[in-house]
DNA sequence: ATCTATTGATAAAC
DNA sequence: TGTTTATCAATAGAT
C-alpha cells in the first residue's frame, strides 16, 4: 500500500520501524473507530510501541470492555436455530410461566433501585449545588460505584433470565 | 475503499451491518498481526460483535498484554515510559455526571417496558384462564418473544454503561 | 510532518 | 459464508 510492497517481516532498520509504528497504528485506531460506529460495537486496543510504551484504544473505553470480557459474557446469538442441543433443561413449561412473572418482578426491584440511586445523585445535588458526580467525596463515591456493581450485576442476571426465556419461546413456536 | 464510499455513521440494515462487522474485524486483526509482526510489538484487541459475541486478537496472547496494561507498564524496553497515551473518546469529568443521569433516566424506561410486558402476561391469562406461556397462540408468543428480545438488548446496552461509569468511577477514586 | 505512487482493503453484487 | 471486482483508503518511500 505504499510506494513499494513490503514482506510481513520485522523492519530491521528500528528508526524505520519506529515511524511504522506510529503510521500503523494510526490507521489501526481509525480502523477501530470506524468499526465501532459503522456497526455500533464495543472495541477495545491495547498495544505496546517498540519502546514499550503502552497505547489504547477504546470505544467506549478500554475499562469496560475489558471487564466485560474477563467476565466471560456470554452471549449465544439468539435466532440462530442450532442443531441438537441438550434437551436436559431443568425449565419445564410449567416454570416458564412462573420464571417470567418472577423477572418481570425483578424487573421492578430494579426500577426501584434505579431510583433510589437517582435520588441519591439528586440530593448530592440538592445539598452541594451542582456538583459533578467525579466531585462527590471518596465515600460517597465509593458507595455509589458498589451500587451500581451491584445493579449492574442484577440486570446481567436478568439477561441471563430473558436468554432462558427467548430460548424456551423460539422452542415453544416449533 | 468498496465499489462506492460511505459515511461513518452507524449501518442501519442489521443484515448488512453483521457482514460489514465480520468483513472488517478480519481486516483489523489482519493489520494488527502486521503491526506485531513488523514492528515486534505486543497487541491485543476484543470486540463485541453486534450480536454480542466477544472476538479477540493478542500477540503473543490477550490475557498477558492485558494483565501489563493494567499493570502499568512494568516492561520497558528503553525505561523511559510514562503514562499511557490514550485515544479513549468519552472520558471527560462532564459526561462522567451527564451519563450517569442518562443511564437512570433510560433505566426507568425499561421499567415500564417490563410493567407493559406483565400487563399483556396477565391480560392473556384473565382472557383464557390460566394458560400457559407457552401455549399462547403463535402470534401472541412471537410478539412476546420480539418484545423480551427488545428488552434484553436495551438492558445489555444499559449494563455496557454501567461497566463504562464504574469504570469511570475507579479512575475518580485514584 | 507532507506528499504521491502503489498496494491493500472492502462495498456491492453474486 | 465465500468469491469477484470496481473503487476508495492506507501507507512506503521520498522530501
Amino acid at each position: 500500500m505504499g510506494r513499494r510492497k513490503i514482506e510481513i517481516e520485522m523492519v530491521t532498520d528500528s528508526s524505520t520501524r519506529q515511524v511504522t509504528f506510529s503510521k500503523r497504528r494510526t490507521g489501526l485506531f481509525k480502523k477501530a473507530n470506524e468499526l465501532a460506529i459503522l456497526c455500533a460495537v464495543q472495541i477495545a486496543i491495547i498495544v505496546f510501541s517498540p519502546g514499550g510504551k503502552p497505547f489504547s484504544f477504546g470505544h467506549p473505553n478500554v475499562e469496560s470492555i475489558v471487564h466485560r470480557f474477563r467476565n466471560q459474557d456470554r452471549t449465544p446469538d439468539e435466532g440462530t436455530s442450532k442443531g441438537a442441543e441438550s434437551r436436559d433443561e431443568n425449565t419445564t413449561d410449567d416454570n416458564l410461566n412462573q420464571k417470567l412473572l418472577d423477572l418481570l418482578k425483578r424487573l421492578n426491584a430494579e426500577e426501584k433501585r434505579g431510583e433510589m440511586l437517582e435520588k441519591m445523585v439528586k440530593a448530592k445535588r440538592a445539598v452541594k449545588g451542582q456538583p459533578p458526580v467525579d466531585q462527590l467525596g471518596l465515600p460517597e463515591l465509593g458507595e455509589l460505584k458498589r451500587s451500581f456493581e451491584d445493579l449492574r450485576r442484577k440486570l446481567r442476571d436478568r439477561i441471563d433470565d430473558m436468554e432462558a426465556i427467548s430460548s424456551l419461546l423460539l422452542l415453544a413456536e416449533h
